[in-house]
DNA sequence: CACGACGCCCTT
DNA sequence: AAGGGCGTCGTG
């Protein structure tokens, strides 16, 4: 046979396995967490081994896993049954009703749903002016379609990833299918998915059908354009984190969210943020929304309460018990010479600001989240590998100051654990019920005491038999507060869609519309200019002496502005995407248009409205604030919300599929 | 707009 | 092992 078939290889954009050749159900597909892209699960030679695994699956390419397979590597269909079923178990996005049904297809042979297409076909027909420019300008030179998982060469073209592989495929010396030029054996080995372009497409497929995106979809799109990689500026990137930076918020609650976070503001995963769950680190926890501040240890507002604390085992005072511990207060610190923390008490604490939010979470008898950082070293509860993790909600029973270890006043405060969920060091199957309160020696020294005498807003409803809202939880205020300058300026000039979509386009290192777009084989894209001219002066190899005598003369390494990969030879002569750079120009060239025209957007006339976008962003952003404070109310267990954000990611790649 | 904050990496 | 030093973001 030929060589060709050894290879591990994704489905196709009509679900046919590159590998078998046959047509593949969904349900039998895995698909990659990294490059998104399809596999049939039975024609991996290393399906993941757990149900677990799948979740945060890598496909060969991304995981490096590219040796031919063995012949024999192809597995019989008993197993990939199996396979396919746990596909199902591990799908986050079903619910178990859905999961039976796609089980029960799965046996019975039968699947697909025919009205999702016809809707789908539908709305193409609506296409608007984006996806015509996209059409028009980045197809795939091969199918002639718009790119599924494009990939994009050194000289600058796109193919879909699987008519890239398909064209290469056998061929020693493969050679552009546009403009002949040679395709380098690493871009062939392993091409990478262009994800500018991905999401580029995506967002022109969502965008005709957003008359739905609703509520909590406002905090995902403050963050879009934010890296999923959290860096800032070259130095960050260079010093790592030593220096805390921005990355992208993947939950939809805002940072004054009280108690868990639920699988409805988890557009992502669609499960919410876990008891047990961790992270990296702090940057990382405050991605997932568990924890907001990157450096503080409370998070909370003054007049408001506080959502979230931090056991990092920064002040010596702290005293933990697992299910209940004694936190004590912030500040008191001195802080000068530019430092970040202090372990030393310089003076005492007082109930203000974080403080003074504790002691309100107290009186109301919030839920507070709660994380353990590796850092804390004293206590048996902490987390024990490097990591920051999630432990459930606590209350505040009571508060009150005392001398501290260091000899100042600190802040004390009593926290009870009182979620659903099993904490991450028991067996225990259920969560905590409540429990008398510990006696604590310390209180009979204590000043300021302050008890909590109304009834607790979330509370244990024992008819339930679970912890929950007992009164409206209190009404977020950041849904728009919260918003940055930046994003703020984004969301009132640049909200419509076509602005959106230009960032789209932004260059990775002068975050402007990229002038003239090149993507490196690793994928990343930038204006030429700025791509060259941080090489500037540096070249392609170094010459060496020494004594007089001249060396041997050795390459310079160029690394990816984005990535650790060597880009050295793609700098000697990197390609302009033409195409890419027409849609480009097509976009700005129609908002300028439109700005000259001073009319309001065209497209999303489905609405009925016809208000200028800048009103119309305004209104949208009301009303998902009033949701927001709504959804609150509701228990743990509703999810209508998932649906919404399934919509705004899933159907999108399933459309660009449809439509190839 | 100034500044605090239970981080994080690097250098000594 | 300890300490210097700094991008960030929310708070007030």
């Amino acid at each position: 046979m030929d060589r060709g078939g050894e290879i591990q290889l994704p489905c196709d954009a009509d679900d046919v396995c590159m590998r078998c050749k046959s047509k593949i159900p969904s349900e039998e597909c895995l698909t990659c967490s990294t490059c998104v892209t399809p596999w049939h699960v039975s024609c991996l030679r290393s399906p993941p081994a757990t149900l677990a695994s799948t979740q945060s699956w890598e496909c060969p390419d991304c995981s490096g896993d590219v040796d031919p397979a063995p012949a024999s590597g192809l597995n019989p269909n008993s197993s990939s049954l199996v396979a396919a079923i746990r596909a199902i178990e591990a799908d986050a996005s079903l619910n178990e009703a859905q999961k039976a049904k796609k089980r029960q297809q799965l046996v019975s042979g039968k699947a697909v749903e025919e009205e999702d297409e016809e809707k789908e076909k539908k709305e193409e027909q609506q296409s608007d002016d984006f996806l015509v420019s996209l059409r028009k300008n980045v197809s795939c030179s091969i199918c002639l379609q718009l790119p599924e998982r494009p990939v994009t060469t050194p000289c600058g073209h796109n193919f879909c990833l699987k008519c890239f592989q398909k064209w290469v495929a056998g061929k020693r010396k493969p050679t552009c299918g546009t403009c002949r030029a040679s395709i380098p054996k690493k871009m062939k080995d392993n091409p990478r998915i262009n994800s500018v372009l991905v999401s580029a497409i995506r967002l022109a497929m969502v965008s005709k059908s957003t008359t739905v995106s609703t509520a909590k979809t406002y905090q995902f799109i403050r963050n879009v354009d934010r890296p999923e990689k959290a860096f800032t500026t070259e130095r960050a990137k260079k010093t790592g984190k030593a220096n805390a930076c921005s990355g992208r918020i993947y939950v939809t609650v805002p940072s004054d969210h009280f108690g868990p976070i639920l699988a409805g503001n988890d557009p992502d995963r669609n499960q919410g943020v876990l008891v047990g769950e961790s992270w990296e680190d702090r940057q990382e926890c405050r991605q997932w929304g568990a924890h907001f501040p990157h450096v503080a240890g409370i998070g909370g507002q003054s007049s408001y309460g506080a959502q979230s604390v931090a056991l990092s085992g920064g002040y010596k005072d702290d005293e933990d018990h697992g299910e209940w511990f004694l936190y004590t207060g912030s500040g008191g610190r001195d802080l000068t010479g530019n430092k970040r923390t202090n372990k030393d008490q310089a003076f005492d604490q007082q109930f203000t600001k974080s403080n003074a939010a504790l002691r309100l979470s107290c009186k109301m008898g919030y839920p507070v989240r709660v994380v353990r950082s590796h850092k804390e070293k004293r206590s048996a509860y902490a987390p024990a590998e490097k990591s920051v993790r999630y432990d459930g909600v606590y209350r505040i029973e009571k508060c009150w100051r005392k001398v501290g270890i260091q000899g100042k006043r600190v802040c004390r405060y009593l926290f009870v654990r009182c979620d659903n969920e099993p904490a991450p060091w028991t067996s225990d199957e259920h969560g905590d019920r409540p429990r008398p309160l510990p006696s604590i020696p310390e209180l009979k020294k204590a000043t300021d005491m302050f008890v909590r005498t109304e009834s607790p807003s979330w509370d244990f409803d024992e008819s339930d038999g679970r912890w929950k809202w007992m009164k409206s939880p209190p009404a977020s205020r950041k849904a728009i507060a919260a918003l940055d300058p930046a994003a703020r300026k984004a969301m009132k000039g640049g909200g419509n869609k076509r602005d959106k979509f230009l960032k789209e386009f932004g260059c990775q290192i002068c975050r402007k519309v990229m002038s003239s777009p090149v993507t490196t084989p690793c994928a990343h894209n930038f204006c030429k200019e700025c791509l060259t001219g941080k090489f500037a002066g540096i070249t392609q190899v170094r010459q060496r002496s020494r004594g007089g005598r001249t060396l041997r003369a050795q390459k310079n390494v160029m690394k990816c502005p984005c990535c650790p990969n060597d880009i050295s030879d793609f700098l000697q002569n990197p390609q302009v995407n033409r195409e890419l750079m027409d849609v480009i120009e097509e976009v700005k060239k129609k908002k300028e248009l439109e700005e000259r025209q001073d009319e309001g957007t065209s497209e999303n006339s489905a609405e009925g409205g016809n208000t200028g976008s800048e009103e119309e962003e305004e209104d949208q952003e009301e009303e998902e604030e009033e949701e927001e404070e709504e959804e609150e109310e509701e228990d743990e267990d509703e999810e209508e919300e998932s649906e919404v954000h399934v919509s705004e990611d899933e159907p999108a790649a399933k459309k660009i599929k449809l439509s190839a």
